[in-house]
DNA sequence: CATTCATTTCAATAATCCTTGAAATGTTAT
DNA sequence: ATAACATTTCAAGGATTATTGAAATGAATG
């Protein structure tokens, strides 16, 4: 994960929405959730969901995957990782401090 | 810290100059620096390197303190942790492979 | 106290991002 | 095939953010 892998990232979880969006899909876990029902989770009309999904998706924190006529999406948790990893060691040098909140 | 803080954080986080900006005063730790000097590593001009600075600051990231004719700037180490903290804790529920991460 | 130095503030422009609603795509069911 | 469903794509507009250079502030020095 480069620094534009990381900038990426990190301004695809500095949006409301899609924080509540990351939020509601860690619940479901590797089962993921339907964009609809995202959608209706996060109380945003289809297209604009969508366009939020999407977001998340090209940073690569969560991945889609079609089910009949719905798309699912679920969290990339390895990538997330990677991104606090990114932020500890690289960004913030280690620092006891930093590491010591996770 | 709640979810308005954390997006003012990571918005800030999220752009170039301002994550070159925030390891450069990683490394320097405690002491910081000056704004002018962290212009001039982060190739910046001055009102441009304030703009971002001030951006840092305005999300708690970075605190500034005046000496004489300069202003320091230092990362706000705790502040750091308790964004990762929520990252880690709120936002990924504690999730196993997110957290071995860091 | 006038000057220089370090930095910020301001106004204008450019660039990017978000929302909206309508149209298009792909999928299942009748 | 046709209709209904789930979702995406597109174009337009509004909102926010970044850059620039000039002017203003605050502090030290001759």
């Amino acid at each position: 994960m480069n620094e534009a892998d990381v900038i990426t990232a990190l301004s695809a979880l500095a949006q409301e929405t899609r924080l509540r969006v990351l939020r509601y899909l860690v619940t479901k876990g590797p089962a993921g959730a339907a964009a609809g029902e995202v959608a209706g989770v996060v109380e945003a009309s289809p297209s604009r969901a969508s366009f939020h999904l999407s977001t998340l998706a090209d940073a690569g924190l969560i991945v889609a995957e079609r089910d009949a006529r719905s798309i699912i999406y679920r969290v990339d948790f390895e990538r997330m990782g990677a991104l606090m990893g990114y932020l500890v060691h690289d960004c913030c040098a280690n620092n006891a401090t930093v590491r010591s909140c996770c």
